[in-house]
DNA sequence: CCAGAGACCGGGAGCGCTTCCAGTCCCTGG
DNA sequence: CCAGGGACTGGAAGCGCTCCCGGTCTCTGG
């Protein structure tokens, strides 16, 4: 009723009714200077007369923006997807953008299929910048990222490149951590499950595992590679056995991949920790749940959501803010406790 | 270098480069009528000549649509945020977008914050349809899906009202098969840990565990409600056993309570199916770590989402589609096997 | 008293596209 | 041979907003 149009109101409608010219309306709604207060306030009252709202579509056309941004996830990317990782970055990127007016649009890139749709979504202007996440090493998507010239935000850094704007996961630290802890507990036989080679984040975990090793002055060649699939851990802890039957730790790049390591040991009779000690990497609720609950390392996931959509902001204002790397965390539970004696073998 | 400023090319631009009127342009390019076999083909190299894509932002103000349809949820609900459930629909709904060149826009509501946001975001013309997930019995959200008068099509029943489009999982159903199981297993004291009670989803699922054990004339009072997460899972165990200690199977809402509910049973010296058989709901991939490992209803979430975004296609495009019923299909493990003699009490 | 600096105002030209419409042209059938 | 119906064409009017800019008005300082 309070449009005379069934249609939304339009800004004129507005100025009409308000008795000023569209520009004049158009100044006080966007409270831009040059308005005297009298107009200012009379605009005002016929915006919520009318119930006017700005239509942004003819804003983004006027403006040359689009009012949105998108987040770019390759989804071949299991580790994004199995996991509640996906649901947290949304609401980290959501709460950054919470204030701001700008929509958030989702890109998912099927490694082989969907190119034409991801490069006209790129495309500008149908966004006003850009957060991609969870790249492979030859990934198409980054390429087509890096070609549409938009503000850009990685999530996780890319197996190759350095991008000028990312926020990470101190990966390297986490699992130089991980690995530390578990060579405090005595632990001299120290292997790993890394994850795909194609990936900055399975690099960088194994880098910092060996990190860790090799100021012990121990081995750090006792590793496997697996997809950050349970089943994949399960598949790489039997290979770790065959190699080198006597190891008494092992560091697995993902709680997931840890949860089904811990299920080949205890098939092949070795105690979790009294043989054999655990750590896994995330922190995902699974954790709590195997049988012996997963010491790790947690990651802030919302963290890193709320992070890049932050930093993108900056960058699409014009800023030049620094890349951001969050740290990571210990966390303690049975399948590497704090000090267990290492079973007599 | 193909585009002669450094902007993006415009249709003008094309249909100079082709020698037509940009009227001739606009129809060749959206493949209408009343072009020339000739200047038809004169504009299609003309756009790959400049590599023109057009302005969405300019169809959209022109064809007074979006070009983008939004997905809403609540994000008060574990249900969607501690599970894969998230990245799953994403995918569906994704795939049905596919080749539509409509975008994805993603609106998370805090049920307190952020209204208006929301608001805004569901005012018109800001999509041009909407996908509804995950409400809770009086959210905010539905009443503002309801104003804005956009096609929506829900995700789930809500609680209160009949939506005219919307995609479900037989959750009835589903709940019916698995009492219906515990009870072919002989189980004749049979528990539930329901959802919470203003969810629709929680409340369809309590019915169909009634349905069984109407038919079997068996009680089917010995109902505890929770969260949906596991510690509400546990937490609601322990209420029902000491309501009914000699209670002899429990079908439960969803699994990660059945998850919280296995480990209560252990601690309270149960044995799990011997004792106490438990089935779950929803398959997810905790179900095959539990110790035991779950019986489960399987419901097709990637199916949920892909068909929310068909229907929804077709509403927006002046369709009358009819609601989906997605089923669901019984999943035996070791919780409550096929056939397990009932332990001797 | 007057020049000049602001504050404020509204007209109007876009932003890039769609779409209506009046006008050509050609080709058919009577 | 001519009327009439298509197929095709391009001009022009939007879609709803922003923003530049020339203009008015007021107020200050010299």
């Amino acid at each position: 009723m309070t449009s005379p149009t069934g249609r939304q109101p339009t800004l004129d409608e507005v100025a009409k009714l308000a008795g000023v010219s569209r520009s004049a309306a158009s100044r006080a709604i966007n409270n831009a200077a040059h308005v005297s207060a009298a107009n200012r306030l009379a605009v005002e009252r016929a915006v919520r007369e009318l119930g006017y709202v700005p239509n942004v579509t003819a804003q983004a056309l006027a403006r040359q923006k689009v009012g949105a941004v998108v987040l770019a996830v390759s989804d071949h990317n299991k580790e994004l997807f199995g996991d509640p990782f996906f649901g947290q970055i949304i609401a980290g990127v959501t709460a950054a953008l919470e204030d701001t007016d700008l929509d958030l649009k989702l890109l998912l890139c099927h490694p082989e299929r969907g190119h034409d749709r991801v490069r006209r979504m790129l495309r500008p202007p149908r966004a006003d910048g850009i957060m991609v996440m969870a790249l492979r090493g030859d990934d198409p998507l980054q390429r087509m990222v890096e070609k549409s010239g938009l503000p850009t935000v990685y999530g996780g850094l890319p197996l190759h490149g350095q991008p000028e704007w990312f926020v990470d996961v101190d990966n390297r630290g986490g699992a130089r951590v991980a690995a530390e802890h578990l060579v405090s507990l005595g632990r001299r036989r120290i292997a790993s499950i890394a994850g795909p080679a194609d990936t900055h984040v399975a690099v960088a975990r194994l880098d910092g595992f060996a990190d860790a090793l090799s100021v012990a002055q121990l081995d750090h060649t006792l590793v496997e590679h697996a997809d950050f699939t349970r089943e994949g851990g399960a598949a790489a802890m039997e290979r770790l056995l065959e190699r080198e039957p006597g190891l008494d730790a092992v560091s697995v790049a993902s709680d997931n991949m840890a949860a089904g390591a811990l299920q080949t040991l205890l098939q092949h009779g070795r105690r979790v920790p009294e043989d054999v000690a655990v750590v896994g990497f995330d922190d995902l609720p699974i954790g709590h749940l195997t049988q012996p609950s997963l010491t790790t390392i947690q990651q802030p996931i919302r963290s890193l959501g709320y992070e890049m959509a932050r930093l993108l902001l900056a960058v699409v204002d014009g800023e030049k803010p620094s890349p951001l790397l969050l740290p990571t965390r210990l966390v303690v539970r049975e399948s590497a406790p704090a000090r267990v004696s290492l079973a007599a073998s």
